[in-house]
Formats: C-alpha cells, structure tokens, sequence
DNA sequence: GACATAAAATGATATCCATCATATTAATGG
DNA sequence: CCATTAATATGATGGATATCATTTTATGTC
C-alpha cells in the first residue's frame, strides 16, 4: 500500500461534502461532477475511481445530507418533550438562517421537487428516512386535534419542507418572513399554551 | 398581412401550453427548447421568433400556470365558506389524481424548489401571487386556533404545496397515500366538527 | 395563378456535460 | 534514493443544449 491508509475514503469523504453543497445549491442537474470535484480542492478525472456515475454520488450524498440534517435538528433536544420539543425543532426548521442557507441544510427543502423526476431510486430510502424521521417526532409529541400523532408528524414535515421551500421562492422579503412564521405557528397549534410574544430567534 | 389575424398569438399559445407540461414534467432544467417546441407540434427553429430567450418562456409559463391551477382550484366554490371550502380545495390540491400528474398541476408543487435558484426574477410576481391566494382563502375560512385568517392561510398553501410534493418524492405507495391523508386533516384541525369518516375522492 | 412575405424549418456554432483513456504525481517499502 | 503503484490530473469523445443565420414553406393579395 503506498498511499496512508484512510487517504482514499478521507478524499471520497471531501467530494461527499462537497457535492452537498454543491447540489444543495445548484440543484441536481445544475452541479456538475467538475465543479463538484472543483469544490473538493480536485479536478474532474479523478471522480470515476470514487463513484461509478454521477448518479451515486447525488445518491449517497442525499443521505448523507439527510442523516447529518436529521442529527443536527435534533441535537440537544434528548430529554425535551411535547409542545416545547416540536417548538424548538420548527423554530430551527423554519428559521431565516435555513432559508438563506440552503447549501448548509436539508436536503428535502433544497431538493424536492427535483427527486421524483430523477433516474435514482431515491424514493424508497426517502420513505425509510420519513417514517423514521415521523417516528421520532410522533414519539415526542401528544396528540392533539383528533389527529393521530404519526399523522401529525407526517404533516409537520410537509409543512416545514413546504415552508422553507417556498419561502426561498418568495425571496427574503417580509412576505417570506410571514411565511415562515405563519408555519411555525401552524405547526404548534392546537398543541396547549400560546408561545411568549417576542419572535424566537430567528 | 399574409397570415389571418392571430394566427402568431395561437402558435405562441400552443407553445406556451406546451411548455407548461414540459417544465412541469422535466424540471427548469430538464425540459429543453427543442422538446418543448416538438410538443408543440413545432421544431426547434421558430422558437426566438415568438419569446427572446428561454428564461422568458420559463416565465411566463410558470404565471400562466399559476393562474389557470387556480382557477381550477376555486372553481364551482364561489358560494362555499369556511370549513367547507377549504375541506374541498384541499381534497383537490393533496389528492393522488394531483400527486401522479404533475404535468397537469399546480406548477408550484412541480417546481418549488427550482424557483429561487435560476436567473429569472421569479420571486416578485410569486409574491403577489401569494398575496392573492393567501387572502382569497384567507376571506373565505374563518380564524381558528389562535393564529390569524392570513397567517392560517399562507400556511396552508406551504402545506399544501409541501404534501403534494413530498408525496410525489415518495412515490405511490402507501406512504406517500398517508402523507397526503396526513396534510389534509392538518390543514383542517381545529376548524370545527370532523369530517364522515369515508375517504374523499382522492 | 404568380408574388410578396410572415411563419416555420433546417442547419450551424459554441458551450457544457458525463464519462473514459491515458499520463503524471507522490508516497512508501526496499 | 529508486522502483512500484495508488491517487490524481490531463486530455479526448460523443451527446445535448441555447441561440443564431439561412433557407424553405405556406398564405393572402393582385
């Protein structure tokens, strides 16, 4: 073995970054394996020895987004329940820092529309992914509205995805800010207390 | 004058009408000139003669698309109210007919995530777009839950827009069935008395 | 029925892309 | 320090794309 052990998969690991971002960004179609590899300090050519298509790579990188998206949502909230539990997730979700930075958050608000046309078989992950995700949200929060928690849970995805979608579509102006609001709000109702007056963090 | 009167607009029509089902079938990215203009019974050539670039078309594909998918969302609905007329409107938009044809649909649940990425300013004519829709429903369904008729209503179409899409990402099976159950009794909680325990027409 | 011309078709250009074939670099055991 | 070879780079190929230039078709008028 000539190169240290570990070389390889820490440069795979550098084009799985990159092409997060780069997709995020640019879309499934619009990021292109050279300026992925560009973004990974690389060059074009050397791709094909760490992916077989280009298609694996939006594969594995859309997981890894997700996964890593999921953590970081989630992170902290290890012993939080209930209304506070969903207000913090929906307040990180459907945050001015998530809509302006769709590079650096989910995958599913920056890519939607885009994965049903796709060649990959991205579907059946994605619903492993979803029902896990809903799990642990209808895990943490009661039921309320005559709604059944994990059908709670399923529509709050959908609304936090949709939220943050289209308040990017809607540009940074203060109708994309109501927007984001409106979803929060959306969200805890019917969930107990009224949240404090003053906005969250946003 | 050596063609009828109008004769131009109708070929610019078929072009357009075209374009609505290609974009909304192939994405932004995906649909391309001379595709768009073979549908249309056309080839690629003629194309410049009736819009100057493609990111013009894209535009006014995508208001034309706006406007008629709204029309057929509210239509035959001018006398409904409250609970009622949103309990349809949303039976129509987070239906599966609607999830397997994106073609025919709503052109945001097609292309949300696209939008606020390409070169067009597509976000201010969205905007005021939004404002319509969001007080035309907003008029129509009476507040509930402590969140205010406009705030509910902007929020319903992230949802709405949010369930169909993700649905779509997540196939046919029957997840993406309950996502679509899931956004519907979502967008109706805490709006009075529920609904007969038989499934809409989806 | 011939002609002028609007509308559409054909063909060309330059760019970008995914992928592959070949060359070059760099790290390590000898 | 040299040879081997894993890792990356360079360069090439074929296909697709948006747009433009030129030719052809079709229509209404004389």
């Amino acid at each position: 073995m000539r190169y240290k052990a570990g070389h390889k998969g820490r440069t795979r690991a550098r084009i799985l970054t990159a092409a997060q971002r780069a997709l995020k960004r640019e879309g499934l179609a619009g990021a292109s394996v050279s300026r992925i590899m560009g973004e990974a300090g690389l060059t074009h050519g050397g791709f094909y020895q760490h992916f077989p298509t280009k298609e694996a790579l939006v594969a594995a990188a859309f997981f890894e987004g997700l996964k890593s998206s999921q953590e970081e949502l989630l992170q902290g909230l290890e012993e939080v329940q209930g209304r506070d539990f969903l207000a913090v997730v929906v307040g990180r979700y459907l945050s001015r820092t998530h809509r302006d930075h769709p590079e650096a958050g989910c995958p599913m608000a920056a890519l939607l529309t885009e994965l049903g046309r796709g060649e990959g078989d991205l579907a059946e992950p994605l619903c492993n992914y979803l029902e896990g995700i809903a799990a642990a949200l209808a895990e943490r929060v009661t039921p309320a509205g005559g709604i059944p928690a994990e059908e709670r849970a399923l529509a709050t995805v959908a609304l936090m995805v949709g939220g943050v979608a289209l308040a990017r579509a809607a540009g940074k102006g203060e109708l994309s800010d109501r927007i984001l609001r409106s979803c929060r709000r959306m969200a805890l109702a019917g969930l107990g207390e009224e949240p404090p007056k003053q906005e969250r963090k946003p």
